[in-house]
DNA sequence: AAAACGTATTACGATATTTTAATATTCTAA
DNA sequence: TTAGAATATTAAAATATCGTAATACGTTTT
């Protein structure tokens, strides 16, 4: 175990992360990114909501630098930029399954 | 895997629960809550905010369900409600240890 | 080069969250 | 039974987040 002030700063680090993952439409965005790669479109396809509204989020997300994205001829394809927060996001979807 | 509205309904319901771990000092009040039980004053003294606002962070997990209270005497000692939460509070501190 | 498609940005009103300060409550001990 | 300690509640201002609508941007196709 480490010192307070330590554990001050990781969970300040750790509740920015969080921020976004609060959030109904963004955490299914991220539940669906976990699974791996997928375009903007796709992402609109699955989540049902508005297209400025996903794609603000998804800008977001970029910026906090929780996904990574790469444009594909006319699409853009997003994806998690750190593994452990794929990991994560699956412990908590088998987490909260039932 | 599931079919969509089961993946939306959990997400809500998780991002529900994130929205209260979202935040540097409720986080860190778990993170305490997730090694046992502590009163209030103890949370107090290790987290530095202000007694209110403590006080308020907790009302709100205990609203929420996320972590529950008994009194003894003059102290009301809180502990999480659920291990499961225990549990993924554990891992996201491991995850993001570093 | 214009049209069409996929995505991003901006602006704004509505709503929610955060914090501080002041006060109230509950229990214990003198 | 009053004082004091521990905790809770309320009110209100400051700030942040959310969703919609309108528009802009970049790429491909015609």
């Amino acid at each position: 175990m480490q010192d307070l002030s330590t554990a001050k700063k990781r969970c300040a680090r750790v509740a920015a992360i969080l921020k976004n993952l609060a959030h109904p439409q963004r955490l299914f965005l991220l539940c669906c990114l976990a699974k791996g790669e997928a375009s903007v479109s796709e992402l609109l396809r699955q989540s049902g909501a508005s297209q400025s509204l996903i794609s603000q989020h998804l800008t977001r997300m970029r910026r906090e630098g929780l996904v990574q994205a790469r444009r594909e001829g006319n699409f853009v394809l997003y994806r998690i930029a750190d593994p452990k927060l794929s990991a994560l996001i699956q412990t908590m979807e088998k987490t909260f399954d039932e």
